[in-house]
DNA sequence: TTGAAAGCGCTAACAA
DNA sequence: TTGTTAGCGCTTTCAA
């Protein structure tokens, strides 16, 4: 069924030696035997066994992705579009992506290492970096290539692109700050991840520039979720002093938000201001549309898995760090005029 | 670095063969070298090459799945909880999944091939069929397992799962009809996508079985996006005769419709119902709370990957065929009383 | 310009 | 119970 190279070693009299290097257009095969070589193996449709291939060059030509998922409504836009990103820079640069879900915890670092060590990867994406994340640690030790999409709380030895999430959440305040809130709730990102961490901090820095109070009974935590941040949305409206904006640590949370608002009679946008972060495309059409800050997690997958790949070929790396300065998207939740006259 | 048979056979002065045969329990090795030889292996770390494993089984263990996705701002639920459903799946049978990204077109048939023709993989799983699917039809030439999520409007000569949409759909036209409603209008997905056909057909004989007029001018074409459903509503609700009631082939497109009935200042429930078809995560805490039709797809995704690796075992299928009745889950977007006290 | 031979790391048939 | 031999499909010295 499937022809190789000894196939066409037959049918063209040469040896198999001489049909690989003539399909690898070395320069040392006559034009003859080369054109020969090409119309056997068109007719007889070979494709080279990359298993065979990667043995014998010890690279398997082939990128890993772990998505730290949880449970089986998984449905985190933020993976979807990471994983487009590095898909399609991994396919144009000849690359697989072997892609498994593995929630944080116990298991998670066995499905590293069985990767690593079956050499069925030539390097990693670790994404979603958590302030102490073992993964990088493992990778490090093990001595393999990995690029990196965030930060860590430790020593940023590796290579690895993120967004100013500090500087983005600091427009956040700067923004609710300029519409005269005073009372800002937060709901943020679990604390053991690094971007909740960098938000947390760009907020409350930007607060405390602008001089406004900040209520610690007001921050809050959220799973990232659009059921989290309904829920804690709705505790934080239905205290006795509400807060007048509620900022959140992504979208998802933010559509939460609104729900619970809009449950409650309140019109987001003038009775309750609301931000996002990350401005997934749900966010544009949402309603009101989201104010939110823009963080291009496509282009991030594909800087960060072309970061990789040069990693693996030993190339030179341009950046070994990359951080992006994201963008505030005025919508119509904060009750602003949006820039646009319509959110199409 | 990494240690291989070789080693442990040095180490412990037994042959490769042996050393083979010990680490995989065989019973035709003594007790006392099987435990010198595990021993001597754990000391070196050794995990097996998988590549060299699979070259010489001629299996890669692993399953291939194409999203066929379109564009950078991917981000469709669909994908994520297939893509977790099948990946949890691969792992607890021990197999790999290989997942690229590729928009349907003419380089689509071409990746399909190539991991096919590399050996790759041992098989393929195809979600969101279209109603002549080439990609069925060159895996079914190719005599390649592969298991399938959707139907094809063909032969349904292959192993799939799938789910009753042509019911789902009545029961939302019974619902809508229920509750009083004569101009429903429906924005339908792509027609070349099989599920489509059926949802669209399910609407129409729902209608007709309730004697309720048809206006074909109510049937209109979206994208699967929110941002297809709200443009496609503008219009809807833009007519000197609006529709009461906008059914939608997905629930991102509801959502899209919820966005642009609330921009027009009428309240989805009351002077508009909406209903969705997937009952994705972001269902259950829109505001207001859509009713939609429920379709397990992580399940879906489990059973079509259990599927293929039967298939690839040469096991017997227990079903060759599956379609689920999928339910209607009616929350707020209609004005009917939803049957729990909340939504959370 | 070509081919023989070795080897990537593993498994399996066959002997011993 | 163990080792020898061969081979998966490919690439790469090294000789011819």
């Amino acid at each position: 069924m499937s022809s190789t190279l000894k196939d066409i070693a037959q049918r063209t009299g040469k040896s198999i030696t001489t049909v690989s290097r003539a399909l690898n257009d070395y320069d040392d095969v006559s034009p003859k035997t080369k054109a020969l070589v090409h119309r056997v193996a068109e007719e007889l449709g070979y494709t080279p066994n990359l298993l065979a291939q990667r043995l014998q060059k010890h690279r398997s030509d082939t990128v890993g992705l772990i998505l730290p998922t949880f449970g089986p409504r998984f449905s985190d836009p933020f993976f979807s579009e990471i994983l487009a990103g590095v898909g399609n820079q991994a396919a144009e640069c000849g690359y697989d992506l072997l892609v498994s879900t593995q929630a944080p915890g116990e298991k998670e670092l066995e499905v590293y290492r069985q990767k690593v060590q079956g050499r069925q990867v030539d390097g990693f994406i670790v994404v979603r970096t958590r302030c102490h994340d073992l993964r990088i640690e493992y990778l490090r030790g093990a001595g393999i290539p990995f690029a990196v999409f965030g930060r860590t709380a430790g020593k940023l030895d590796f290579p690895f692109v993120d967004e100013d999430g500090v500087y983005g959440m600091r427009l956040v305040a700067e923004h609710l700050a300029g519409l005269g809130h005073r009372r800002i709730a937060f709901i943020a990102a679990p604390p053991d991840l690094m971007f909740a961490r960098h938000r947390l901090e760009g907020l409350r820095e930007g607060l405390a520039m602008l001089g406004i109070p900040l209520d610690e009974d007001l921050m809050v935590g959220g799973d990232l979720t659009q059921k989290g941040g309904y829920e804690q949305a709705g505790r934080l409206l239905d205290r006795p002093d509400p807060p007048t904006a509620i900022a959140t640590g992504n979208d998802l949370m933010a559509l939460g938000v609104m729900s619970a608002a809009q449950e409650r009679g309140l019109v987001v946008g003038s009775d309750l201001a609301v931000t996002g972060f990350d401005d997934i495309p749900l966010a544009e059409h949402s309603h009101p549309p989201l104010t939110t800050v823009r963080q291009p997690i496509y282009q991030i997958g594909r800087q960060v898995c072309r970061m990789l790949i040069q990693l693996i070929r030993g190339e030179e790396l341009e950046q070994q760090h990359v951080i992006l300065q994201p963008s505030l998207v005025v919508r119509r939740s904060c009750g602003s005029t949006p820039p646009q006259m319509s959110p199409l």
